[in-house]
DNA sequence: AATTTTACTTGCAAATTGCAAGTGCAAATG
DNA sequence: CATTTGCACTTGCAATTTGCAAGTAAAATT
């Protein structure tokens, strides 16, 4: 650890350039696989996305589960620690809106939630929460 | 640009372990040239910071002021789309004291401002904007 | 005039990233 | 039931980035 500060030791966790984005993935995207991750626009290479998800589920953020559909494939979920990055994430988004242009498509999808912020966010929370019990996870 | 998506944009910009740093000592330690971030605990070496320092200005997130008291020194601060920064910050701080064992100062610190989140981050960005406002920009 | 302060730059080793190809197990297919 | 395909990685290697130590140049202090 350099020190002791909480955005520091945040930073240390989620300070790159991925581990954000497979958090969206996972809350925002209805992903769940290693390939569905590979998938995404940004193109992360195959070590790299190896090598983020064994980080993020070291530091809790992410856990591995039974896939229903297949012994071959891995259901990656959020945790609760996880699922509360959802209000940094909110805010990143509502930053780039402002400051970026974004397709009109999210622009829409957030603009709603922006008027009620609060509420938006607990709702996308309890939804990921109930999903998460519903499951076995893989130890 | 990898994507149009507003998450993976703006970790290109503050996506690492430093810039958002330096952000938070201009937001929050009142610290403002090149010499108070190195003094910082997490120790960023001199051409890190050199080259975040530059990479923050070309995104319009800080800008170079005149500093009041020498011509040897420069004054660095945060732009408007730097301050907006702030909530997300906050959200980071808030997420860390959940899950990380945070100092008491710091944590006192936060108490206050969680049980009025919206009304802290207003009276603080205000507070910068003036700041801003008063002082001449180095072109 | 000489020293110190301030904001950097430079050189180089070490670590991280990114690309391409390969591996191993599970499941589907012929 | 043998073979191919799909999925989740691993490995090797080149390129980029980081981190440390030392150096530089202008301004301020002594």
């Amino acid at each position: 650890m350099r020190s002791e500060c909480p955005i520091s030791c945040s930073l240390e966790i989620f300070g790159d350039k991925w581990s954000l984005l497979i958090v969206r993935d996972l809350m925002l995207h209805q992903k769940s696989t290693y390939g569905d991750f590979l998938k995404s626009a940004e193109g992360i290479a195959t070590n790299i996305l190896a090598a983020r998800l064994q980080a993020l589920e070291e530091n809790k953020i992410i856990e591995k589960r039974e896939h229903p559909d297949s012994k071959a494939k891995v259901l990656y979920r959020l945790t609760h620690k996880g699922i509360d990055l959802l209000p940094i994430l909110f805010e990143i988004h509502l930053w780039a809106e402002k400051y970026f242009t974004i397709p009109e498509e999210l622009k829409e999808m957030v603009n709603d939630a922006k008027k009620n912020k609060e509420t938006a966010i607990k709702t996308i929370t309890e939804q990921l929460k109930k999903q998460l019990e519903e499951e076995k996870s893989i130890v």
